[in-house]
DNA sequence: GATGAATGAGCTTTCATTCAT
DNA sequence: GATGAATGAAAGCTCATTCAT
């Protein structure tokens, strides 16, 4: 469902309504809101998304994208394995942390029912590269060789629950204890 | 005297709460159908609860208090240090597995703007005894020396992001998928 | 309507609820807060009040009441015209100056919708005695020979004005000022 | 361009809202039915005032406003002093009578406390052109020298008190009865 | 009679959406 | 396309009244 009617107006009312929703959280946000927020009128928003419906789907799929290419920028899969699994645990958690308005959004409405499932599907597709990665290593022989979801869940979990570690203040994160995770995981993961 | 407070109704009305969030979602959740739900009147349940809000949070210490207790029965602390971190892990993953919706609910809105912060409080005092075990296999020698929260994200971050691929139907849940979590996550945190 | 039931337990109740009334206004009145402010419960209040509006007249009728046989003490309407006349001015500012809370809830719901004609018909009688002193002025030549009511107005106005004025912090009561009124409202109406 | 915010629907308002206090009382004040009566939606009358309580004293300052523009037009106070008493009586009188509705519902909310008290304060403001004529007459030696206060009582407070009884029925008010009211109120006060 | 928890009709207010300008 | 006033269905919450104890 390609717009193309003005970017720029686009834009303003993803970033209101996800700086809205982070502040007030998803039952508490208002059209108008975001309209006003974004300097437009109410009905403005209603010209480039057809419900709030609408609206929070593909506010989603934006951001899912827009993380999506940041991660995997630099990354080339025909590099050592080691080097890009590396590369690109570093990669998520830095994207993730740098962006943690987005992730936390992300991760708090992925099962929110308004998620229609076509955009669900989409946006499964975007960890595809990491997918592609893990059965290679196992393939190579590099990774234990167990279901790739396991690997995964080894791989993704963590981060993620450090940052929300983060957010409670409960640990600071830099070079060494991002490294420290890191040691870990691999230990974990390597065969 | 009339007929006395009956606290039953309060776990009544957090069962039907629970159930309506996680088929409809938080925002769609509604004060007269939470009361139809449980069999009572609107006004009934504005006697047990302030408001929606108020209802929310209890809910949400109700369910954190109840998952605690349960992942924490049977375990006896002064047991041998890695038989109790592998009855807590389990322990943590069933209770987690078998308690799903609440698990999501829990997941769902902890970051939510609608938790007041003293109930966010509250709830990370829930997972003290974890810290404690951790804590006391770092001194042991058991664990890498690296600070709690690292260890806690390895232990817990994979199981939720495992539970997550279930539900995304990505992955089976077993004891043979269990286990094997279970060895790489041990692989990478054990000394 | 006689009602014998519990005296005490009734006056409790009107006393509640004319304080309440004054403090949060009519729209304002509710009646499990009449009941807490009597140290009743709530069911009790139903069993001398037939409902929410029978308590408010029933109160009218109580108040109305009260002051006038306040109001009437001490009068003999068979001593000499001038005296009976200035005793009755006196007392009724008296009365109303002392019973402020009582005059005010009086005053503020004599036209309310909530007052049943059959009560305010009663109320009017109240007034009779000042009516039968002012036709026999009138007869005996010792006012000016015009409507009663008129006199009247002349008699009360002045005294519910200089009152509300009082409650406006504008105007000072004392024996000076009372007196100033009174020759004031004499000299306009005695023949 | 939406349509402009159209300031008559506030007047609509304000008119639909005392037909309905006169008829149904303060307290049976419904805000859709005010809406409905002013042929609006519910949620425009929000738009134009916050709340209920809004309204109400915003009606109140209109009403008490428009009663004084009313009665102080054609007074002027140049004019000799015994003709603009006159006048501005007679003014009162009968603007007060005209707008019978108007003058019930500023005598009945007066004192109750849904009246902010910055709106009580202002109300005060509009009784001022009175307050300098009485005081120009007390120095001029024409009215008795006692506060002013209660001059005005003496003045007001029969008006007051005749058109409730003309509303009880107790009295018809025509030229002849003012005439007596007025002749009686001035042998009182005039020096 | 007394109690106060329970009821649910009904009210206030909100807010997604529309549409006249 | 852009605007924002207007709409009115729908939701949160209240409170007079009832009734089991």
């Amino acid at each position: 469902m390609a717009r193309h009617r003005d970017y720029t107006k686009i834009e303003q009312i993803f970033e209101s309504t996800l700086k809205l929703v982070l502040e007030k959280g998803f039952a508490g946000l208002k059209m108008a809101e975001v309209a006003k927020e974004a300097n437009l009128a109410t009905g403005t928003v209603y010209i480039y998304f057809k419900d709030k419906d609408d609206l929070i789907n593909q506010l989603y799929l934006f951001l899912k994208r827009r993380k999506t290419i940041l991660f995997l920028q630099g990354i080339d899969q025909k590099e050592d394995f080691d080097l890009v699994l590396k590369k690109i645990w570093f990669a998520y958690f830095e994207v993730t942390m740098q962006h943690v308005n987005e992730s936390a959004f992300l991760e708090q409405y992925y099962r929110s029912p308004f998620l229609k499932s076509n955009v669900k599907e989409e946006s499964k597709q975007i960890l595809k590269p990491i997918y592609d990665l893990l059965e290679r290593g196992v393939k190579e022989g590099k990774l234990h060789s167990v279901n790739v979801e396991i690997l995964l869940s080894q791989i993704v979990g963590p981060i993620h629950e450090m940052i929300r570690a983060y957010h409670d203040g409960a640990v600071e994160i830099n070079a060494e204890t991002m490294n420290q995770l890191y040691q870990l995981v691999m230990r974990g993961i390597k065969a």
